[in-house]
DNA sequence: CACCTGACGCGTA
DNA sequence: TTACGCGCCAGGT
C-alpha cells in the first residue's frame, strides 16, 4: 500500500458494492461511505489503486456521468473499455446516468 | 508556514 | 445538458 490513509478502506468497501453494469459518482461514493465532503478523496484513492486490486474502480464517474480518467496517447481510455465490456453504453466519454446510475 | 494541484460537487445562470 | 465560481480536502513542493 503506497498511501497512508485510514479512510481508503471505507471508500473501497463502498466501491466494491457498486453492481455490475451500474455506475456511481465520486460524491455518491463519498456520501455512502459517510464522508460527504471527501468526493475528491475518492478520486485520489482510486487513482492510486494498484493494478492487482479487484476493486471495480471503473464504475465511478463524475456527477455528470463523464469519464475524467486520463486517456492513453492513442486516445483510448481503459475505463471506457471496461464499462463497455460490461454492457454500459459510453458515448462522447460519458455514460447516461438515467440508465446506469446506481440507485441505492 | 504558504502555495499549488487534482479521476470533485453544488448553486446559479 | 454546459459554464462559471466557489467550497472542499489530502498530498506534494
Amino acid at each position: 500500500m503506497p498511501i497512508h490513509n485510514e479512510l481508503a478502506p471505507l471508500i473501497l468497501t463502498v466501491v466494491a458494492q457498486i453492481p455490475y453494469g451500474k455506475v456511481a459518482s465520486y460524491g455518491q461514493v463519498a456520501r455512502l461511505a459517510g464522508l460527504a465532503k471527501h468526493a475528491r478523496l475518492v478520486g485520489y484513492v482510486l487513482k492510486h489503486l494498484d493494478a492487482s486490486s479487484e476493486i471495480p474502480w471503473h464504475r465511478v464517474v463524475n456527477h455528470s456521468g463523464k469519464i475524467r480518467t486520463q486517456s492513453s496517447a492513442q486516445g483510448q481510455n481503459l475505463q471506457c473499455e471496461l464499462l463497455t465490456q460490461e454492457g454500459i453504453v459510453v458515448e462522447n466519454n460519458r455514460v447516461n446516468l438515467k440508465h446506469y446510475a446506481w440507485q441505492f
